[in-house]
RNA sequence: GGCCACGUGGCGGAGUGGUUACGCAACGGUCUGCAAAACCGUGUACCCCGGUUCAAUUCCGGGCGUGGCCUCCA
C-alpha cells in the first residue's frame, strides 16, 4: 500500500516517505483560543483527525507524533479578555479567557470524533524556544533589531515565496499597506515586538530593554522544533495559512537550521462557504461547532465534511448535513455496528484514503462494503474513521407523553378507529417522532 | 492588477482518451389498515468556443463563471 499525499510546495502528488518510520512527525496549525470556534476551523481539524488515523493505521499508533499548537498570545485575545472582564488585570482576565476557549474547544472537537493530538504546545510556554531562534536569526544576519522590534530581513533568504509562489519583485509590487517606518524592507515582518503596557510581556531577546511579546509566526517555528524537530514530515493548515503564515514559518526555520526544508509535505484544506456564500456574521450565516452541535450529533458535521475532498473547496448546506444524516444512518443500521469493537480500515477504504486522502472515494467504498453485506468490514472501518454511534437527533422529546400516545394509537388501531390513529401518528410527527409500525409491535425514534 | 484553485446528472461527488462510479432526493413496485423502514426496479450528466485525435467530459489554447490569497482570517 502506498500512501501518496499531494504538497503544495512543489504542487504535485508524490508517494510519501517518512524521514524516520519509527517516528512519523505531523504538526498542524490549531487555534487562537479567544472564542467558539466555527464550522470553517473545524475543517482542518477534522481532515487532519483522518491524516493522523491513517498514519496511526500503516504506521503503528505508537510511531506518529501529532503535534497541534494552541495560539494562547495574541492581540485578539487581549481585546476580548479587557472586553469581557473589565475588571480583573489584563493577565488575569486573558488566562480566564484563553482556558475557558481552551476547554470548549477540546469539547467541540471530541464531539467531532477528533483524536487528541499526541502533544498540543502552547505558545506562551514556548518563549524561550522562539527566543533562542530569534537571537540566532539576528546573529546570522537574517534578522534586525529596530525601535524595539527584532524583524526577519526577508532579502536575506534568496528563496523565499516558494511555498506561496510568489517571487520577491511581485510583492514589491504588489506591496499597497502601509510601512512601518522601522522596516529596512517591506516585506519584513515581526519576530518580537515591545508590549504596551497590562499587555503580556516577557524578557526581549537580542539587548532590548523594553519587555515585549513574539510575532504570530515565530511560535510554531518554536514548537514544531522543540516537539518534532528541525526538520520532520507533514506540515498542515488551512490554505489561507500559505501566505503569509506558513511562508514565514519556513523562512524562520530554515534559516535558523540552514535546512533545504522545514517540512517534506505541506498539506492545506481548501475553504468552506455557507449556503453558496462566504461564511461572515454580517450575513448571519456564521456557525459555530457548538451551535451547529445543538442540532446534529457530531458525527453527521464529521460525515459531511468528509463528503468533499479536503482539498476542494466546500459548501456548507443545511440540505447537505441532513442528507449526510441520512447516510449515515444507514450506514450505521447493522447490529454488528452497535456491538462490534474492531477498528481496521478496509483494504478499500484504506486504498481510497491513501491516495491523497480521497474521503469522497472512500465513501463510496463503504457502500459498496455495505451493498456487499460485508457489514463487519463496514462497522470496523467507520470506527477507525471516527464514527463511533449511530447519529441521534440531539433534540429532546418528552418521552413519557411519546408513550402515552402511542398507546392511545395502538388502541385506536385495536378499534380499527384508523382515522384517530392517523391523527396520533400526525401529531408525534410534528414532535420530530418517527413510528415504525412491526409485527412485534411498534417502535419510534426520534427523526432529524 | 498579480498569483492560485475550481466548474460533472435535481443535489452531493469520484473517475476516465473510446466500456452505466457511488450516495441522497425523485419515480414505479413488493410489503403495510394507511404510512415509515426494508427490499426490488428506473436515471447516460460532464460550463462555452476552438485545436490535437479514428475518438475528448478526460489532453492543449482561449473565453466565461465561482471562490481563495496578495490586509497577523482555517
Amino acid at each position: 500500500m502506498d500512501l501518496k499525499l499531494y504538497d503544495t510546495l512543489t504542487r504535485e502528488k508524490r508517494p510519501f516517505t517518512p524521514l524516520d518510520p519509527s517516528r512519523v512527525r505531523m504538526y498542524v496549525c490549531g487555534p487562537t483560543v479567544y472564542d467558539f470556534a466555527h464550522i470553517g476551523n473545524a475543517r482542518p481539524v477534522i481532515v487532519f483527525d483522518v491524516l493522523f488515523r491513517l498514519l496511526r493505521h500503516v504506521y503503528g499508533a505508537e510511531h506518529v507524533t501529532y503535534v497541534r499548537n494552541i495560539t494562547d498570545v495574541d492581540d485578539k485575545i487581549n481585546a476580548r479578555a479587557a472586553e469581557e472582564y473589565p475588571n480583573l488585570p489584563l493577565n488575569e482576565a486573558i488566562r480566564t479567557v484563553t482556558e475557558k476557549t481552551e476547554k470548549q474547544f477540546h469539547e467541540d472537537v471530541d464531539a467531532l470524533g477528533c483524536l487528541r493530538p499526541t502533544v498540543e504546545p502552547r505558545a506562551t510556554e514556548h518563549i524561550g524556544e522562539m527566543k533562542v531562534l530569534i537571537e540566532r536569526l539576528v546573529a546570522t544576519g537574517h534578522a534586525y533589531v529596530a525601535e524595539d522590534h527584532v524583524l526577519f530581513s526577508v532579502p536575506s533568504m534568496a528563496d523565499y515565496g516558494r511555498l506561496s509562489n510568489r517571487s520577491l519583485d511581485e510583492m514589491e509590487a504588489g506591496a499597497r499597506v502601509e510601512i512601518a517606518p522601522y522596516k529596512k524592507d517591506s516585506k519584513d515582518f515581526v519576530l518580537w515586538k515591545p508590549s504596551k503596557p497590562g499587555e503580556p510581556a516577557w524578557p526581549s531577546p537580542s539587548g532590548i530593554a523594553a519587555p515585549g511579546r513574539p510575532g504570530w509566526h515565530i511560535e510554531c517555528s518554536a514548537m514544531s522544533w522543540k516537539h518534532l524537530g528541525e526538520v520532520f514530515d507533514i506540515h498542515g493548515g488551512g490554505i489561507d495559512l500559505v501566505f503569509p503564515h506558513h511562508e514565514n514559518e519556513i523562512a524562520q526555520s530554515r534559516c535558523s537550521f540552514h535546512t533545504p526544508v522545514m517540512a517534506n509535505y505541506w498539506m492545506h484544506n481548501g475553504f468552506l462557504q455557507v449556503e453558496g456564500e462566504k461564511m461572515s456574521k454580517s450575513l448571519g450565516n456564521f456557525f459555530t461547532i457548538r451551535e451547529l452541535l445543538a442540532d446534529w450529533p457530531g458525527e453527521v458535521l464529521r460525515f459531511n465534511m468528509l463528503k468533499t475532498h479536503y482539498r476542494q473547496p466546500i459548501d456548507w448546506t443545511l440540505k447537505g448535513v441532513a442528507e449526510s444524516f441520512d447516510t449515515l444512518v444507514t450506514l450505521t443500521s447493522d447490529p454488528t455496528f452497535i456491538s462490534g469493537k474492531e477498528t481496521t480500515i478496509a483494504p478499500p477504504v484504506l486504498e481510497a484514503l491513501s491516495d491523497d486522502l480521497n474521503t469522497p472515494k472512500a465513501i463510496a467504498e463503504l457502500h459498496a462494503l455495505q451493498n456487499k453485506g460485508d457489514v463487519v468490514a463496514l462497522s470496523s472501518t467507520l470506527r477507525a474513521l471516527g464514527f463511533s454511534r449511530r447519529p441521534q437527533s440531539p433534540r429532546q422529546v418528552d418521552e413519557q407523553k411519546v408513550v402515552a400516545l402511542l398507546d392511545a394509537r395502538n388502541a385506536a388501531r385495536k378499534g380499527k378507529n384508523f382515522k384517530e390513529a392517523d391523527r396520533i401518528r400526525d401529531e408525534l410527527t410534528a414532535m420530530g417522532v418517527l413510528l415504525h409500525d412491526t409485527k412485534d409491535g411498534t417502535t419510534w425514534e426520534i427523526g432529524r
